[in-house]
DNA sequence: CTGAAAGCGCTTACAG
DNA sequence: CTGAAAGCGCTTACAG
């Protein structure tokens, strides 16, 4: 198929100058007279000359490359993450190689000593979430590790993480826009990081509006049925609200469809604003549940982006990554359209 | 943080033997005595000796690396895909490096040059389905390309895909197992070989059983809006059917969602059948929709599988991979659980 | 079975 | 500004 590869020193000789010139130019480096600058450059498009990045990785002792380490690349936010960082990679130059530890520490361990091996510049692990810790692996590499949607289990390894309290805050926001004024928060465990900091950016957000919390937040799961079980006992127990503000999407979901079921308009009687985006990571256009979008994205690229600022020597430090509110029609209404009861129907 | 690495001349002095020795210990190569080679491997072990895998590549010519390249990396079906592949990479031990062309020729072309720069082993491509044809890069590598959930646009590349004529096959033995003998087909474009080949294992599945689709096959497209549409038009026409076949989730949802709200069963009345499995994907563990599941993951190993075989020099053709059934309440019944509580909730 | 030597394709001081 | 030379860490015939 192909002919053999031209080598730097067949482009020298075509262009009639040592390799060290070649090379030079081909670099970037040094100061070469113009002239020969474009006659080796001219002759290298003429041969197609594609320098191999293998050999220069090993003379140079930079590979241009960082190394992946996903903690569990099925998990639900891995993809969105992996592809923002695949993105940056690419607007900076460099390749990526990707393993997989799928939760396993003895597969962790052996994907180290291969990122090792294969003497990449600068690491990216890939976690799974404000809630979730890896374990560090900075110590061993020499170039900069950062954790993308994952804390690190040292305190001043850098990671990039959505900005929970922001996204809270970005709820208060909304529903003082619509002018509610009565506000629940049903949520997961209090055990969790993205749950405090969600918990506390409303409050902070609704004070700041001279606004606070109907009754204490609610805490459960993150699932349905836990939405399910808290819209009852907000019924049940009398809960005077227009709002509420559910820790995810699927609690939004859950606590969206116990009201309805119980005779509540949604947002008429109670607007709903939940986080994650689901629906819209699906690729589902139509926008029936107002929620927050983390951005998983950008959380990657923030990542990439610190491990190249820290190649390039600059100092930095972990970064949030602020949401968007994406408006839907729990919030603001509007009219079902067909296609969303269906949408409803099977979310997930 | 790392103190320099050892070199495998510091492994061979450590060990008193050459760094040819050293080398072909560490390989496997070659025929060494037995007892300086469990020296050396033991001195490696206490050195925690790890080889410069690139010294080794641009030595050896081998980079043990392919190359992933994603036609569009954010879409819904590339993910599994890639997992597969990352798996089975792993297995065989090679790494990957992956680029993301995201639909786009240039930023492909790019690409191309890249993966050559890094001199690759082989290639996989990964497309977005049976109804995808991707460009055709072979005659850019010397090495083995695949295809992997794509076709290509030359005739003798190789591919790997999902088995679409075995999954209309998987319907229709279900269908007969719990005694449906009226079935219906609604679906995508004819023009799509996915959409063909399904329908064309459907019929030849019920025909092996004495059995035959009660009217023509129903073509629209891949959406749920045609599901809602079709449904429609099947109690319109007052179609005598007591199971549907849906050409993939989208439009079994459009169907079953369409059927309840018209008062019809589901399955007592008409059982359903989709294809992705789009819930399991997503991690939904409650199978509303009985489906089939292409098995995405295994087309993605598959096209890796392809690849070593022809690095070892052996004979390959294209593979199909055959799908497996997923049971759910669209066919079997069962008790409502919560989740479906929500759709009638909901469509209610 | 083992080692000295050439070579993989590049980069990088260092003279000139 | 340009080139000859050493070096990156490894592999692979080839002698012995």
């Amino acid at each position: 198929m192909t002919t053999k590869s031209v080598r730097l020193i067949d482009l020298a000789r075509a262009a009639s100058v040592s390799i060290a010139t070649a090379s030079q130019v081909m670099n970037g480096s040094g100061r070469v007279a113009e002239q020969t600058r474009e006659r080796v450059l001219e002759t290298a498009r003429r041969l197609d000359y594609r320098p191999n990045a293998l050999a220069r990785s090993v003379a140079s002792g930079r590979s241009n490359t960082i190394g992946i380490l996903a903690e569990n690349a099925v998990g639900a936010f891995c993809m969105p993450v992996l592809v923002g960082v695949n993105r940056a990679l690419t607007d900076v130059d460099l390749a990526s190689t990707l393993y997989d530890a799928q939760h396993d520490g003895k597969q962790r361990r052996e994907h180290v000593r291969r990122l090792q091996s294969r003497h990449v510049d600068g690491v990216v692990v890939i976690g799974e979430g404000s809630d979730f810790v890896s374990a560090s692996v900075s110590h061993d590499f020499s170039g900069p590790v950062v954790y993308a949607f994952s804390r690190s289990d040292e305190a001043d390894d850098l990671c990039t993480l959505p900005d929970d309290a922001y996204a809270g805050g970005l709820a208060a926001e909304h529903f003082a826009s619509i002018g509610r004024t009565r506000v629940a928060h049903v949520t997961a465990e209090a055990s969790r990081a993205s749950v405090r900091d969600r918990a506390h950016g409303l409050r902070a957000g609704l004070e700041s509006r001279g606004l606070s919390l109907v009754e204490p937040v609610r805490h459960g799961d993150f699932t349905r049925e836990w939405g399910f079980t808290a819209a009852k006992a907000i019924i049940a127990d009398g809960v005077d609200c227009d709002a509420i503000f559910a820790g995810n999407d699927e609690i939004a979901v859950g606590l969206h469809a116990q009201l309805l079921a119980a005779g509540i308009r949604v947002p008429e009687d109670i607007a709903i604003i939940g986080v994650d985006n689901k629906a819209g990571q699906a690729g589902v256009t139509e926008t029936l549940l107002t929620t927050i979008d983390l951005r998983f994205e950008v959380v990657g690229s923030a990542a990439v982006e610190l491990v190249a600022a820290k190649l390039a020597g600059d100092e930095v430090s972990t970064t949030l990554v602020p949401g968007a509110l994406v408006p839907g029609r729990s919030t603001l209404g509007g009219a079902p359209t067909p296609r969303s009861l269906v949408v409803e129907a099977l979310l997930g």
